[in-house]
DNA sequence: ATAAACTTTCAATAATTTTTGAAAGTTTAA
DNA sequence: TTAAACTTTCAAAAATTATTGAAAGTTTAT
């Protein structure tokens, strides 16, 4: 396969991933591109280059620095902004697993604590199974929660060494 | 917090994770009610419970089913059906890793695998770094894919106690 | 100060995803 | 059979989400 083919498919490809894991497509593959070339990019050539609008560049780029994806970079004499992306695979795992860790897993820790309070007859099956399932949750969250920190803290090689010890 | 109250909260809670991971919002407030219910529930009681329309409910148990959530229940001498879910976390845990591992982790990997064999110019910077992007993405989800793959088979209190040792 | 170069905003529009509900389909009992 | 009870389908409508592009805003050089 060529090397244009092969890029046109790891951005479908990224993007698609993206989408089926709630990140909007375009911003998946905005993120593609630029981590897939080796210079800093304006957003004009990104826009021709994924066929966006400006506006929608603009957003998408702001949201991928709001994700720690990538940065600004500014070049000597030169007026236009440029972007580039972190290359290191595992400094973008750590960073979208840190994001999703506070703007997800942590909102849903704190409502299940929340709920774990719940008041009622102690005998009714409802209220029984209401806050078994809601403990049993909280549990299994508690420990991705751990593992994250963990993973968070990390380098890489001792990270997956320890985990996939788990095989021996 | 009265049971009915936190019932609620639980199910908005569940629909918003779902619909922040790219699961349909409706089929996991489905899911959230029928984990915390003691019953299995028919049709007709999820479409009050949850105010959607018969054809909407429809679909969704059919998801979740797919998705090995939830299953049928055949009470004797009735003609309804009544639906249940797994009420075990880990193997709620399970399930969704093993399905999206075998839905979206899969695909992924056999694109990269055909990606890696992307030819040309050696010395081409574009063509280095898109090399090194695809071979270093392949190796994260490699190694992902080994850690579901472990999950998938293990108890839950053996996975967390190995995973977790991690920290000592 | 001016204007060119560049970036940001946001209301309108488009695309996508979800939901509805009535009609068609199926199963069971008599 | 027939009809009642129940389930499934799917085209149309609604809701949500993403995108456009032109106007407004900002920065820099002169």
């Amino acid at each position: 396969m060529e090397l244009a083919a092969a890029k046109l498919k790891f951005i479908e490809a990224w993007g698609k991933l993206g989408s089926e894991w709630g990140i909007n497509r375009t911003m998946a593959q905005v993120h593609a591109l630029l981590l897939i070339s080796p210079e800093a990019l304006t957003t004009e050539e990104i826009m021709e280059n994924l066929s966006i609008s400006r506006g929608n560049a603009n957003m998408t780029l702001r949201d991928l620095i709001g994700w720690g994806l990538i940065e600004k970079q500014h070049k000597a004499g030169e007026r236009k902004e440029y972007f580039f992306a972190d290359k290191d695979v595992w400094n973008i795992a750590r960073q979208v697993a840190k994001e999703r860790k506070k703007r997800e897993l942590e909102p849903v820790l704190k409502v299940l604590n929340e709920l774990s309070a719940v008041t009622g007859d102690e005998k009714d099956p409802e209220l029984i199974t209401f806050k078994k399932s809601v403990a049993d949750i909280n549990k299994l969250a508690g420990n991705v929660d751990k593992t994250l920190e963990t993973m968070l803290k990390a380098e890489e090689s001792w990270f997956w060494g320890s985990v996939l010890k788990v095989f021996k």
